[in-house]
DNA sequence: GTCTATATGCAGATAGAC
DNA sequence: GTCTATCTGCATATAGAC
């Protein structure tokens, strides 16, 4: 019906791999699994992406682009500092409502290859040391107590992503739902 | 030299499981590599545990009971409230200093297989209820702000454990060391 | 109890018809 | 571009000598 390249099959395939490999990560997926899910033929999957490998990459800085991207481009806007901790907040909450697996599935994965995380963070365009200034000066105008950047930034991460990522631990500590 | 039913064999083959599983999960993990590892031939490892998947079983119930246990005995202990916390903070740092794969690994694997939780934290004998009425009645005494207790917790884990769990992404981040 | 050699099954990848 | 059939290698697991 069209000369459009990317057809619904790739559409289809990159949606289908992306559940199978946030949820089994790349040594548990399977191709066979993963063609099932996308409704086509296993020899497809090669057809489109030659290897698990080139496929998993796909997946992979797509998901890591969702779960760290965003911080950068928040920092940098015009916005008063305490709304844009809310914004980042705000943006995490929302992600990882709709993507439980993700935060795991990167930590894992990282874990396995640590050295694609440089690449990553160059694609995504994240600038550290732009966070430094920012919170440097809101520390010396006496907005916020004095606290390292570091501990600040890591501990707005910890407190927004752990509990996505310890949900089935704190469910059951608890044992009931939400 | 002796009769003792736990030979030294048993115990190269625990901890060589432990260290390869830990670092390349379940499905990542090879058998021969933890033979290698060990010392010892693959065949013997199958002599000892039957399967992966019961050498496995094994090494995952120990890091559970590393990552979380502690946690009751601590709060049903005596001392002051603040010492507790103050404990399970301690103890926490000093786990996983010592053992930076183990948080990702447990939450990995959980995914894996919910099912196993329930079971696991019989074994641990963590009694949430319990968390519960402590700090319910610190926040009656007026001693700390009123907090649901949930909260609090996941609060106390996400700041103790992310950390960990994220040091790949953080040092990407940060580009220097610790 | 520990080894070598081997059986078995399965998953990723390719060949080739349509 | 999509399918069926097949090749290939590898990982778990077992058999059996020592």
């Amino acid at each position: 019906m069209s000369s459009d390249s990317s057809s619904g099959t790739e559409q289809k395939i990159v949606e289908a791999a992306k559940k199978v490999f946030l949820e089994k990560g790349f040594d548990g997926a399977r191709m066979q699994h993963i063609a099932d899910e996308a409704g086509i033929n296993k020899a497809s999957l090669h057809y489109y992406y030659r290897s698990k490998e080139r496929l998993f990459d796909k997946i992979f800085a797509d998901a890591f682009m969702e779960f760290l991207p965003k911080i950068g481009r928040i920092m940098n806007s015009n916005i008063d500092f305490f709304d844009k901790i809310k914004a980042i907040v705000e943006h995490y909450i929302n992600i990882l409502s709709h993507n439980p697996h993700l935060p795991v599935f990167v930590l894992y994965e990282l874990n396995r290859r640590p050295e694609k995380l440089l690449e990553m963070l160059k694609t995504t365009g994240v600038e550290p040391q732009q966070l430094k200034i920012i919170i440097d000066r809101e520390v010396a105008a006496g907005r916020i107590f004095e606290i390292d950047f570091v501990n600040l930034i890591v501990n707005i991460l910890s407190l927004c992503i752990f509990p996505f990522v310890g949900k089935p631990i704190i469910k059951g500590f608890i044992m009931q739902n939400d």
